[in-house]
DNA sequence: CCCCTGAAGTAATTCGCATTAGCACCTTGA
DNA sequence: TCAAGGTGCTAATGCGAATTACTTCAGGGG
């Protein structure tokens, strides 16, 4: 199936043009140069054949010679179309499908991937990872026994976002450098007079995570509270944070800074007059806020779509540098503010 | 050269696992049966090998043989991903990947096809079509011309929305019912008490289209006023909608819909109370409006899905009814009550 | 002892195309 | 007259996997 019965090939040309199929193959590709060359009488009876018949070459049989199949895998650890993961996903897609379209190369999404405890595997029974001439890896987490097999294997594929090291060799990505843009905002929370801050999130676990926290602590030094998730109650949290002396907190997520701001104006307090809030990335779930957060702004189609340039360039041998951290843009909300001291 | 790093072939396998090629392929097909049979021992040293290494045959070489790759395509005559398409594409896609997962399709996105005047075209110089077994087309409009060589080359393929014959043949396709659910809206208003109805749209063009005006047609009859697009003004065009004295008015976009209730609003008429509304179908491009509006709800996601397993079952012969017509549900908005007079 | 059968596996071929090597037929020039 | 060189084309090969048509070996029956 899928064969259209009477499919015309080179030999069906060469035969109705009295030709060999060499001679068809050397006309189509104008290798006249190339050491063989094509009486144009000859090549005129062929083009002519060719045009009458509608003949088109077979772009799988070309594909094979050429050893690269233009196919590239996109893994994510959840299904990317449901409204759920959309936000996470589709910017990042975005950039992907228009690096993709750039470079001529199809996009297979490895749908066939079991979904486990509600994520998927790229390693399972029959993965099928190398039908595509490499990957690229998207998601908050990726495992990093996962990664170790890719980088052992030597199977080419590009992470979105930064990933530490897979027992000890590098793994390749493109990241966003929340290091410094988390450490400019510090500074500049410092330049509006700030001395005291805090950082809320978990801060470990994902690099995203870990990145953010090690760009908080580089700029305000070691000895700054740090507040984990693990205290869910955001009065609470607030709580603790004022009694710290805290002016200035910097909030992993934007919707648990949204909830931290309710609970300020619930106690009356005002943002940024009373406390100044930075957020650390855009939201990657929908949250509705009045407010206009300050923070920074991750390149996500940015991120998507050299992670491919990258993949492409991997697989024509083309670069040796496998890691490449993209800027984030600070962006001026109205939460950062002097103290109010 | 071209080679891509590390990519395995059943020959690696074979020497890995130190049989033949030929062996590598029986096990991997499961061939046993058929005139060959493997000893337990050999297949379990090779499934052995294969899966420590990971290997997966190329797609390319297997559809040389007229295999299937368990891969699907996906053809959109536009990107996919962008927010501007997103809201028409993303339901059906939906859909479309939760079927692929369930029957364990790889899905692959044609992105390789060149974008020509804001549109993309399957047939294009080294069209990569054959590389799926099968593919799902979407687009609110499909040249016909394309259908036809589809069709006439044999490739498995469905649509997803209700597509004319081409050249006297028929297109497979999984669509929506806009006929009936048309004229269920139409008699619907009828037991409110309308008399007089008008149809806004193209009701030319795209299958969707025609399908709509069709329904209206059939339970209104032919006399009811028709509106096209051609006039753009919306104020203009209530002001006819009312001079021939039409009381609920049907209109295929929902933009348009809001827009004509902007006029009646500006003008001091309300809805539905001096004029009742109905739209075709759920806004593709977003609106935002404080209108319920009454009218039907197109099953995208269903579309989608419902494809996929069309497709599926083509692929493997199994059904000869390659047209599916889905329900759509009415929905009742606050657009639509008893005629003022 | 030889033929036959079944089991287990392999060599050879195929798909459609690009490429390499090489063949047969001219001209030349000496 | 013959080697040298050019011209115009074709046979053969390979890409990776599936399939067909063998081969090889062991055991059993006559």
């Amino acid at each position: 199936m899928g064969q259209a019965p009477g499919r015309l090939t080179q030999r069906d040309i060469a035969r109705l043009a009295g030709v060999s199929q060499t001679t068809v193959s050397l006309v189509l590709n104008n290798r006249g140069d190339a050491g063989a060359r094509i009486a144009p009488e000859t090549r005129d009876r062929v083009l002519r054949v060719i045009r009458d018949t509608g003949y088109a070459a077979d772009p799988l049989a070309r594909r094979m010679l050429k050893q690269l199949n233009q196919i590239l895998g996109v893994f994510t650890y959840e299904p990317v179309f449901p409204s759920t993961s959309a936000d996470f996903y589709h910017p990042f897609l975005r950039g992907i499908e228009e690096s993709a379209e750039r470079s001529g190369c199809d996009l297979l999404l490895f749908t066939s991937a079991p979904v486990r405890d509600g994520q998927r595997r790229i390693f399972h029974e029959n993965n099928r990872l190398r039908v595509a001439d490499g990957c690229v890896l998207l998601g908050r987490e990726i495992p990093s026994a996962e990664l170790s097999r890719l980088v052992a294997e030597g199977y080419p594929f590009v992470c979105v976002g930064r990933r530490d090291d897979a027992d000890g060799r590098p793994v390749p990505y493109v990241g966003a450098d929340y290091v410094n843009a988390t450490a400019q905002l510090v500074d500049r929370a410092r330049a509006c007079g700030h001395r005291r801050f805090a950082f809320v999130g978990p801060g470990t676990g994902a690099e995203s995570s870990a990145d953010r926290l090690a760009g908080f602590r580089r700029a305000v030094g070691t000895e700054a509270p740090f507040l984990s998730v693990g205290t869910p109650d955001p009065a609470e949290r607030l709580a603790r944070l004022l009694e710290a002396g805290v002016t200035a907190v910097f909030v992993e997520v934007e919707a648990e800074a949204v909830a931290l701001a309710a609970a300020a104006a619930s106690q009356g307090l005002s943002v940024p007059r009373d406390l100044s809030m930075v957020t650390l990335g855009d939201p990657t779930i929908p949250v509705d806020s009045s407010l206009d957060f300050t923070g920074f702004h991750i390149p996500r189609p940015q991120m998507g779509q050299q992670a491919v340039e990258l993949l492409v360039d991997v697989l024509h041998g083309q670069t040796s540098v496998t890691q490449r951290l993209l800027g984030c843009e600070l962006t001026h909300g109205e939460t950062l503010g002097p103290p109010a001291s």
